[in-house]
DNA sequence: TATTGTTATACTCTATAACTATA
DNA sequence: TATAGTTATAGAGTATAACAATA
């Protein structure tokens, strides 16, 4: 099954003929109002549709599912800045340096990052690859492009630019 | 703190003066290389951080943080389509029956949504408003459009409408 | 046999609060 | 006082598998 796919149908269901199923009189004669497509104009739903399509795909592609987006990010970023300390990582993905902590765990256990204590400023954590991380990074990236290829095929590629040059916009916004 | 408006800056400095903190010499000579900026050119990587900031700003605004998206997503379609099944709307917002249980038992337990045995097929729950799930909509459908608002007011509208129309295009692939 | 809903289970992601150690 | 990291805790979101009732 394909429930992305179905969506537009749904729509296109709905609006043609509204359920019958409806048990209370009162609710449907209500209904059917300007309400029924206001979800689909959202920004907020479509991207969160598009992140899950995203997400979906990547899971199946990348590293066979046991490397979801956010490990990905974190190695691709320590990948190109060794050494870079937890907190700066946080900040950089946007999320709690608290939820960094379990990440880089899940990462160290599988023996792609290290933590060593910098000498300079002892509450720091610089993170480095591994061996076997530069070697997994390798990999995942390979996948990783061929994942982004898939979407990035929808879109010419002035599509594409404009489309990630939109979407900065939003994530760089701070309303 | 915003850590989103400091991405950009942290790039910037990225890239002006790497690390200095490396631990492991040779891995920092082997980094700085185009690895560094494959990140934001992806689309993922960008609509992931969108999501994020949207989720926030999201809980910020609308029912004090006690609404998330997916529910408000689930009582807008109930609202638009009294009397759909719960199938019916995990094939709409693309989420296993299985996680929907939960979702609308969270709703009904607030009391906003009652589940009614259909008649025609006894298999089937019919989802309806209540009266205080129909007020509770209004509440959060303005509170969801001045959160839309915000970030609508990012783009002019032929941007706001080419962005929708791309991040369609890419939920409604099937790759 | 297939569909609808449910329960059980598990894992990720995220956040907040309180703590340690270091600065 | 402030920062970096950690632990503890909690809740949401998601998925899979197995099941009951119904079609």
């Amino acid at each position: 099954m394909t429930p992305a796919a179905q969506i537009d149908d749904v729509y296109a269901m709905k609006r043609k003929s509204p359920p019958k199923k409806s048990l209370t009189r009162k609710a449907a004669s209500r209904a059917a109002s300007i309400d029924a497509d206001i979800l689909p104009t959202l920004l907020g739903y479509n991207i969160r549709r598009a992140q899950i399509v995203l997400w979906r795909d990547f899971a199946r592609t990348v590293a066979d599912g046991e490397i979801r987006p956010g490990m990905f990010s974190a190695i691709a970023l320590v990948k190109a800045n060794p050494g870079i300390a937890q907190v700066e990582l946080s900040t950089e993905l946007a999320i709690d340096k608290a939820s960094m902590v379990g990440l880089i765990d899940r990462l160290e256990d599988a023996g792609w990052i290290v933590r060593t204590r910098s000498q300079e400023d002892r509450r720091r954590q610089g993170l480095t690859l591994t061996p076997a991380g530069e070697k997994m990074y390798r990999t995942l990236k390979r996948e990783m492009l061929e994942h982004e290829q898939k979407f990035a095929a929808l879109y010419s590629e002035s599509e594409r630019k404009q489309l990630v040059t939109l979407l900065r916009r939003l994530h760089d916004a701070q309303p």
